[in-house]
RNA sequence: GAUCCCGUAGCUCAGUUGGCAGAGCAUCUGACUUUUAAUCAGAGGGUCCCUGGUUCGAGCCCAGGCGGGAUCACCA
């Protein structure tokens, strides 16, 4: 079990029993803290606070901070290190003098390292070299290291021994975390996200509720779900796979408008846009439907992008996409048309088949003329789809929650918003009739029986729910991580998902079953 | 699941035709009281992802496996 340790994980191991030997505490409880570094960068004032060597400034700028030691220079009787804390780093003065007696030479130069995390107190100042420095009066030491942190060197904005390795950076997202500022930042704007929605929701009267993660009946979406087991009642469960028919539930109970903002799970594989688990935002309005919902979308998203970045623009390697209001919004048939000359309106399934082989594609006899139409548009048009733009009016068999068309007839209500080639949101006029919606179980019972493991299950309850009486509604499913990844420019999920899941580093023993 | 690429010191990487395992940073020892990729002098540090094979000899060649990345498939 004993791992053999690194060089540098003994010297810090004997540096940790030598502060004990000396008394020192290796392991703080508090520090008052009274700046971040950003502050001390941003408030310290040359007129008031700059001193040369000995010369007391005009008024000292006394500072209590803490952080990690990222870089440490020592030159004899004096050193200067790199403090990084939550808001960025900042250059400490630490002088063999202002310190007590010994601490310098036994604990400074000796038990200290990088990655250990310290608390100073003293003032600030300008160094000869002009960079805004704190000078050490105090310094306690508050988590001692006992790994090494991988050290990267910065000049003139190239970095050097920067840690690039992809497994190793979300594996040891800790890591990954301290040594990348752009990271945290990714992260910090996630939550700006996650929260900036949250308010837009709220503002406008809507009702965060939470819904079961653990169902008996799995629905809402087409995907194969993770199963597991309730010890005590002896019955299988699923976890849940969409929020939708428990949210249109609380849309029959009275509430006008409802959201949830939750982790799905779907048993799939993983690629750089899905992860098994990922953050949905759903929300419904009664008495909406999806011209109403476009709308919407339009706003909360123009919105989220200006919280973000100040203008309604997001650039994504070196494309910039503007998200501002109106977006297009064109019907999946006339889009496809547009794309491919062909108008695939009013076909059958044969025809439809013909058409997609004749585009080049793969198609076999259990694939529906919904399925064809879906994949045709999925290669030859959603890809193209840059700047953002609603896609409407879906076939029928692909959308077993969504209302009929009012006019169109054998689509429904539905839209996509796409954007940068990728879907952002899905949305529909929620299906309020309960004889239709269970016509179109007992066809997505039928799909299953036919062997498709994402065909949908048929759910009593909720019938009987639309059966009581659902109030016309507008419902939305926004994939949080995709939305983040377009408003932060990422290209993989992974990098906007702390920690993304990996098959584990080694092979374990221990049973991943629990009691 | 398929294909391609990758896996060497704590980190970033080199490694010739198959011939004693290398560099920079980090670490250790010493010098240095405003440095900044600090500098100078010296030292230590390796399961070359794993298992097997070929060979006098494998980091390198071959086979299988593990892990990661990219693309595809599946999938929103």
């Amino acid at each position: 079990m004993a791992r053999e340790l690194t060089e540098q994980e003994e010297v810090r191991r004997e540096a940790l029993q030598k502060l004990q030997e000396l008394g020192v505490r290796p392991y703080g409880y508090s520090w008052d803290v009274t700046h971040h570094a950003a502050d001390i960068l941003e408030d310290f004032d040359d007129t008031q606070h700059a001193a040369d060597d000995g010369a007391e400034p005009a008024e000292r700028m006394e500072v209590a901070l803490a952080g990690r030691i990222m870089s440490r220079r020592i030159m004899g009787k004096a050193s200067f290190l790199h403090l990084q804390d939550e808001s960025g780093q900042i250059q400490v003065y630490v002088r063999r003098d202002d310190l007590p007696e010994d601490y310098y030479n036994t604990v400074f130069k000796k038990l200290l390292d990088i990655g250990d995390i310290i608390g100073v107190r003293g003032f600030a100042f300008r160094t000869r070299m002009g960079e805004i420095s704190v000078h050490a009066e105090e310094l306690e030491l508050l988590a001692k290291a006992l790994r090494p942190l991988p050290v990267e060197k910065e000049t003139e904005g190239r970095v050097f021994n920067e840690v690039t390795d992809k497994e190793f950076r979300y594996r040891q997202r800790y890591v990954d975390l301290i040594v990348h500022s752009d990271v945290r930042h990714i992260f910090r704007q996630r939550a700006r996200i996650i929260s900036g929605m949250r308010q837009f929701l709220d503002e406008r009267g809507y009702v965060e509720v939470e819904t079961p993660v653990l169902q008996p009946i799995y629905g809402g979406a087409a995907a194969r779900p993770f199963k597991t087991q309730h010890n005590a009642l002896g019955m299988p469960l699923f976890l849940r796979i969409a929020d939708e028919l428990y949210l249109k539930r609380l849309i029959v109970g009275g509430f006008d408008g409802v959201y949830e903002i939750s982790k799905d799970f779907r048993n799939e594989g993983l690629s750089r846009y899905h992860n098994p688990e990922f953050t949905m935002m759903e929300l419904y309005v009664a008495y909406r439907d999806y011209e109403w919902m476009m709308s919407f979308v339009e706003e909360m998203v123009e919105s989220l992008a200006v919280l973000l970045h100040g203008k309604p623009e997001v650039s994504i390697g070196e494309t910039t996409i503007s998200l501002a209001r109106p977006w297009r919004r064109v019907p999946l048939f006339d889009a496809i048309a547009e794309k491919t000359g062909h108008d695939l309106r009013g076909r059958d399934r044969d025809e439809l088949a013909s058409v997609a082989k004749g585009l080049g594609l793969e198609i076999d006899d259990t694939m529906g003329s919904g399925k064809i139409i879906d994949e045709v548009f999925g290669e030859f048009v959603e890809p193209h789809l840059i700047e953002p733009v609603f896609i409407t009016d879906y076939p029928v068999e692909l959308s077993p929650l969504a209302k009929r068309h009012r006019t169109k007839e054998g689509l429904v209500e539905r839209f996509e918003a796409i954007v940068n080639g990728k879907e952002l949101c899905n949305a529909f006029s929620e299906l309020n009739d309960p004889v239709d919606q269970r016509s179109r179980f007992e066809d997505q019972v039928a799909l299953g029986s036919r062997g498709d493991s994402e065909a949908m299950q048929l759910d009593e309850d909720y019938l009987r729910a639309l059966e009581y009486g659902m109030p016309p509604a507008a419902g939305l499913g926004v994939g949080m991580d995709r939305l983040t990844m377009l408003l932060t420019g990422q290209n993989s999920i992974r990098d906007v998902i702390l920690f993304p899941l990996l098959k584990p580093e080694a092979p374990t023993d221990q049973t991943p079953d629990g009691p």
